[in-house]
DNA sequence: CATCAGAATACAATCGATTGTATTTGTGAA
DNA sequence: TTCACAAATACAATCGATTGTATTCTGATG
């Protein structure tokens, strides 16, 4: 029934040292060429597996990259997942996938708990309530590499991937500009998260550089899920100042507020043309079609894998000299949702 | 830097033995109350914390379960394992989640690296190609406790939790016949899947018990994309029989279909009345939104994950006389892409 | 033929916790 | 006080692979 054959087996059969089959196994030089055959050979002959808990509970690290997400269910996730699935692949390691559900006390849990087992490294993008950074902390003084992805921490020596969040929010919001918005809303997420601050920023700039004020009352800070963007959407209809512009720092708040909208008679995009963030296969369905920034999410696991297995392969004190971060366009996908019939740009 | 504590400096720090620390920390009832306190404090002062991996090597046995999907960005899989996390949080158990991508050979690796890494035991719902079930049965001769879910194969003594497919289909098609449809299209999957062939049957025995004559050429077979949807869509037109009636067997394929016959000009639901299957998000976002049969993942993941912790404490041999599968049903949710106006039932 | 370097292999400790068995300690009854 | 028995603790082996060190083997050289 049990799969039993171990290195002593092996061992026992050609009549030879256990050390001399690991080695065997592990492809030493120290091993000559013709008895690795005869231990390949036998191993093959007794059906022998490598027993990983103990490999690993005696070179003390799995093979094992934990991976925290807010959750698994948003596309950009699950394409950053993808990337780092088939980048790890080779290298002969697992992903342990976890989600945070953008609770603080559930990542400090997943964190406890990929330390205690040990894992070789981990890929992370906080959740939207992590402003205490103790966990992280503690994972970097205990010595197991990390890596940030989207969201991110400013903490000394580690290193991230991101999005240019900047630049995409800057992007969006003057696309809205070009197609002849004057009044442009903004929903915006935690403050603490840099990815919103960022984004955030970038609406600013792109405002300033068409000389169009700035208003406070425009910009709505939320969780940003469906009901936030609802919630958004009614809360501006009832402002005194009426917008035609709306760039939403992500896709379902925004699905929101086209819903809302919709509901309210108020037509997309003719009297409020807006903008996602994130590109979720929804935008690209709903009616009208959400004009979106792409991430590219693959790319982005692709990546962080890369670096995350060089600091687990190099010395525990990674380059100092390395970039610290790493930065990825998003590029807009126009829909819908800002075509405006009765402007040629 | 690196978390240096082990059960021996406890036991040293206090002077008495490693195996009384380790009964203590395990709350074992030979060891008495006062000395349990002595070492809990001390454990605490140290920061002692266990390692996993030393137990699971010495138990043979991990603490961890793994979970095999076809992708997790399936919002109906997605919705699973939040179910199964939920419920193997409080059992004190990992969840290591893989997805096969619908590839048989992905499957295959990935049973082999769990089995490897002596997961307690796997729920897996399998691939659109597992077609054979070689590494299936090496997982149960090798005494690895799993439970199928969603998509199983008929393995003696092995238990599936499952939708009620064969009542889904049928009330599915039931639904398009009591709106008036009279000649009525079905997308299925690989017949290999059960979970298919299922709702095939079910949709021929509602034509049946209406009097609705079966066509073969009316029900076409693919994996069942976006793109399959559309190109069955495009066959369907081509068709000397004329349709007024969809049956798809998943919502992906249905929304391909949609957006074929909205291209097209044929009007969904006057001219094609459509129902899906899984109640994807997008299904109430796409216009005209889909009627689909919900599925209960949560549930699903929950009851899954019982049954198997059930398995994994009990004796090897389970309880040969517990029902082998599980049955849940699912529930139509009618929305626009069936609501005909010319018609009252 | 003796010597010696280097290759190949054997020996033995070790990782940290668990667990069966042995020993000591403690308690109550006779 | 003593004995029996249970409770509490100590001893020691063990899980399977890895790895530093020691030993043996091989063949080339003078």
């Amino acid at each position: 029934m049990e799969n039993k054959a171990t290195i002593h087996d092996i061992a026992k059969a050609l009549k030879i040292d256990a050390s001399t089959v690991s080695r065997a196994l592990n492809n030493s030089p120290r091993v000559s060429q013709k008895t690795k055959d005869r231990i390949m050979a036998k191993a093959n002959e007794l059906g022998y597996q490598r027993n990983l808990l103990a490999s690993n509970f005696r070179k003390r690290v799995t093979n094992t990259i934990g991976v925290i997400v807010p959750r698994i269910s948003r596309h950009f996730f699950s394409s950053v997942i993808s990337g780092i699935e088939e980048a790890v692949y080779d290298a002969g390691y697992n992903v342990l996938i976890c989600q945070s559900l953008e609770q603080l006390n559930r990542e400090r849990k997943i964190i406890e708990n990929l330390l205690a087992n040990r894992v070789a490294g981990v890929l992370l993008s906080v959740s939207m309530e992590t402003v205490e950074w103790d966990h992280l902390l503690k994972m970097k003084n205990n010595g197991t590499p990390f890596l940030f992805f989207d969201r991110h921490c400013e903490i000394e020596g580690i290193r991230s991937v991101l999005i240019d969040d900047f630049q995409g929010g800057f992007d969006a919001t003057e696309h809205l500009i070009l197609k002849g918005c004057k009044s442009i809303a903004h929903f915006s997420g935690p403050q603490e998260l840099a990815i919103y601050r960022n984004r955030t920023a970038g609406y600013r700039k792109a405002l300033k550089k068409y000389k169009i004020p700035f208003k406070p009352e425009l910009v709505l800070h939320s969780r940003l899920m469906e009901e936030d963007g609802a919630e958004g959407a009614k809360t501006l209809l009832s402002l005194p100042t009426e917008i035609d512009g709306l760039f939403s720092a992500n896709d379902v708040a925004a699905i929101g507020a086209i819903k809302y909208f919709k509901k309210e008679g108020v037509n997309v995009p003719e009297k409020v043309a807006i903008v996602g963030f994130s590109n979720e296969p929804v935008s690209g369905i709903i009616d009208p079609s959400l004009t979106t920034m792409d991430q590219p999410g693959f790319k982005i696991g692709q990546i962080a894998t890369k670096l995350l297995l060089e600091e687990i392969s190099n010395a525990p004190n990674a380059n100092p000299l390395m970039a610290k971060t790493t930065i990825l366009k998003s590029s807009l996908i126009e829909r819908d949702s800002s075509r405006k019939s009765n402007h040629q740009p």
